[in-house]
DNA sequence: AAAATACTTAAATATCTAATTAATTAAATT
DNA sequence: AATTTAATTAATTAGATATTTAAGTATTTT
């Protein structure tokens, strides 16, 4: 289990999380927006998946990744504990 | 200005922002919680600094560290984006 | 003014991270 | 069965990051 902290800290993979928001994708549909190679990407992918941001399925020859809210709540609670922000949320969700 | 992502990725650095959720303080008095030295500290404050997480203020000899929200609602807003979290707080303080 | 305290900057280094090319695995198509 | 398409793993490398020791700056105390 990879630390989500390090897996957000980088840029080219918050940008993968924000295209995983509009719809599921696979590696190669996730690449053509981006400059570097496959498996450059297979890397973030993976990286992400450890954290629990993403989660991926496959279909046959295809891979669908898509968001995991999971590895996210980890951090939320940390924004919630330094900096006070209330979250609207199931209690549930955060604890 | 540095990224306020790259700042909280660090353990180290989120357990100062911890300490400094319970009180401002100065270096030498943060540096007893860790094993790393006072110039290693030193170098975490500036990060967090330059990230607008914390601010520092000059008080003769010392230096007081105190946690700074401004840094971290960029951070708060990519969560609200990508994950639909729901904060309550000022759409001012978020947008 | 000298010494002590608080902190930062500089230089060096070891480790981690992101990226590449080449090789490999697996499924679909011809 | 051979080829193409999709994706991952392996090996390598360049650059970033965290940490250390040594040196330097600033303020307070004696």
């Amino acid at each position: 289990m990879g630390s989500p902290w390090k897996a957000i800290s980088d840029g080219n993979r918050r940008k993968i999380l924000m295209l995983l928001k509009k719809r599921d994708m696979n590696p190669t549909a996730i690449a053509k927006h981006f400059d570097f190679t496959l498996p450059g990407l297979s890397a973030h992918l993976r990286i992400l998946k450890d954290a629990n941001l993403v989660v991926e399925r496959k279909q046959g020859q295809h891979v669908l990744y898509s968001l995991n809210k999971k590895g996210s709540v980890e951090m939320i609670r940390f924004f919630v504990n330094v900096w006070g922000y209330e979250i609207n949320s199931p209690k549930s969700m955060l604890l």
